[in-house]
RNA sequence: GGUGGCGUGGCCGAGCGGUUAGGCAGAGGCCUGCAAAGCCUCGUACGGCGGUUCGAAUCCGCCCGCCACCUCCA
């Protein structure tokens, strides 16, 4: 067969470019991971997504993957973008406001990192190859730093080292931000406060390490004790395990200036080549038509929608979180909704029913042709082709949403053909977007006969079934409306009665 | 001010020059003791004004509106 084609929309270049890698059919990519030093929030994990979907399409067209996504574990500055890197330490911010909870910034920065990976799994998302972490990957830092000062494109000064813009005549390729006298306005336009080291000798040079004896966390350095800026721990760990080129990097769209804007000039600057052939940008969601920020506090995190109710949390099933997540196109503006979140959860539910039955025809294998594999292929095809064509997620769930409603329609007259070519395409399509099983055993699948309900369920189910043979309609809906209050759908059919806990969002 | 993105039926959301996207909500029907679930049927929209074309939601121009980045943030 043909390579099909994989285009995503490259920030670089401005337009929708076949992804290409180096090494045909092996993509190795990187994708800026958070600072750890809170929960991870749904936006957070929007552009998670992305990098997951763009692993798991390249895979369903039989590509090798190499995907490395890194953890952000130094405590870098409120401000370090800017240039100067002023304002506060993150981690230091959030160890203050966690009070005991954490003895240092280094345990705090665990625990997130794990909380972090946690929520990653639960989401369905695709391990890393590697996820380096900032903090262990300290000397390379220096190393690069240090190389850049002796080429003479980095430059030191009483508070730290700088990258010399000035020096990399392509800053500003990546964002268009190409003039210093608009990047110095633009800075000083909005108020800005921060304290401009009076020794940098362009507006436009940061920080590649910041001298600082008080900082929490602190390295030796040949520039005295300090911490590295923000932008050098990307580049060093990219090209540390993906190579001086890499195919393809990921992160959201605030990321491109001033984040990767200064990776690529730190990297090209260092090797000479081009650092990343194809930049994927993940635009911002917003929470019910409102910009979602820490400092308006309209935020989710994911741990706080997928927790039980029991915990604290909303009890959302983290497969109806992430198919919301994959509702809207990734570089399409995406406004984060409960009605959104509850419409998923009920497409979810409704797959969960079609795995059963799928199951039990499985079991019984009933005699019978395949009457509904070459639909079913039609409708892979068609959600493979949507994800090549810029993860186009609306119109692969719209043809995974065709296929279910397919299934479902058939109920248990599925034949044991049938139901072969039913899971192999509920498998291939869990393949390709991660919203059929989840990634954890047992979740789903047991939910019924698990649930710590069950048993009282059942006994009032039989209660009510006797009611009903025996005419005492009042008694069987009232039993009904109790179950209602407790969370639980009954579905009465001419093969029984079967119940489930109704979507809770 | 600079840069980039977007405007589709009640809502969400595909569409890349000419055949019904799909979903949610809603209406009617089937099924049901009644519901729920499920099934069937029903929607002709494309910000505005010009232009190109036999034909435009789809291409071009202008205008209007929304959003993001250029502070923290994916």
């Amino acid at each position: 067969m043909p390579t099909p084609s994989f285009r995503l929309y490259n920030t670089l270049t401005g337009q929708t470019d076949p992804v290409e890698p180096a090494e045909p059919q092996h993509l190795r990519f990187y994708a800026c991971g958070p600072t750890v030093y809170s929960y991870a929030h749904i936006g957070n994990f929007r552009s998670f997504v992305t990098a997951d979907l763009i692993a798991r399409t390249a895979e369903a067209i039989g590509w090798d993957v190499t995907f490395v996504s890194n953890i952000t574990d130094v405590g870098h500055l409120t401000e370090d973008d800017v240039a100067d890197a002023g304002g506060e330490d993150k981690m230091a911010k959030a160890l203050r406001k966690e009070g005991q909870r954490f003895a240092n910034v280094w345990d705090l920065a665990r625990y997130f990192s794990d909380a972090l990976i946690t929520d990653w799994r639960a989401l369905n998302l695709r391990e890393p190859d590697v996820r380096p972490r900032a903090t262990e990957h300290m000397q390379q830092q220096i190393q690069a730093v240090a190389a850049l000062q002796e080429k003479g494109i980095a430059y030191e000064t009483e508070k730290g080292v700088y990258f010399a813009v000035e020096q990399f005549p392509a800053y500003g390729k990546l964002s268009g931000n190409q003039a210093a006298e608009a990047l110095a306005e633009g800075a000083a336009g909005q108020g800005r406060t921060t304290v401009q080291d009076p020794e940098k000798r362009d507006p436009r040079d940061f920080a590649l390490w910041k001298k600082d004896a008080k900082h929490l966390m602190q390295w030796h350095s040949p520039w005295g004790w300090g911490f590295p800026g923000w932008h050098i721990e990307c580049s060093v760990m990219a090209t540390e395990y993906l190579g001086e080129q890499i195919d393809l990097h990921a992160g959201g769209e605030d990321l491109i200036f001033p984040h990767h804007e200064c990776e690529i000039a730190q990297a090209e600057s260092l090797t000479g080549k081009p650092f990343a052939k194809h930049w994927v940008h993940t635009r911002f969601l917003q929470v019910e038509g409102e910009k979602m920020s820490k400092s308006t506090g309209n935020f989710f995190t994911v741990r706080e929608l997928i927790a039980s109710e029991d915990e604290g949390g909303r009890g959302i099933s983290p497969l109806a979180l992430r198919m919301t997540l994959l509702s809207g196109q990734y570089r399409k503006p995406f406004n984060f909704t409960f009605d959104k979140l509850r419409d998923n959860a009920h497409h979810i539910q409704r797959i969960e029913t079609v795995i059963q039955r799928v199951d039990a025809a499985l079991q019984a294998n009933a005699e019978g042709d395949d009457f509904v594999g070459e639909r079913l292929d039609g409708l892979y095809e068609r959600a493979l082709q949507a994800m090549l064509d810029d993860l186009n997620t609306p119109e692969a769930l719209a043809a995974t949403i065709e296929g279910v409603k397919l299934l479902q329609g058939v109920g248990d007259e599925l034949s044991g053909a049938s139901a072969q070519s039913a899971r192999q395409w509920l498998d291939k399509i869990n393949d390709l977007l991660g919203i059929i099983r989840p990634q954890t055993e047992g979740e789903i699948a047991d939910d019924a006969t698990a649930d710590p309900l069950a048993e009282k369920v059942e006994a009032l189910l039989d209660e009510r079934a006797e009611a009903r043979a025996s005419g005492r309609y009042d008694r069987a809906d009232e039993i009904r409306a109790l179950l209602d209050e407790m969370g639980i759908e009954v579905m009465d059919s001419s093969d029984g009665t079967t119940w489930r806990r109704k979507v809770s969002v």
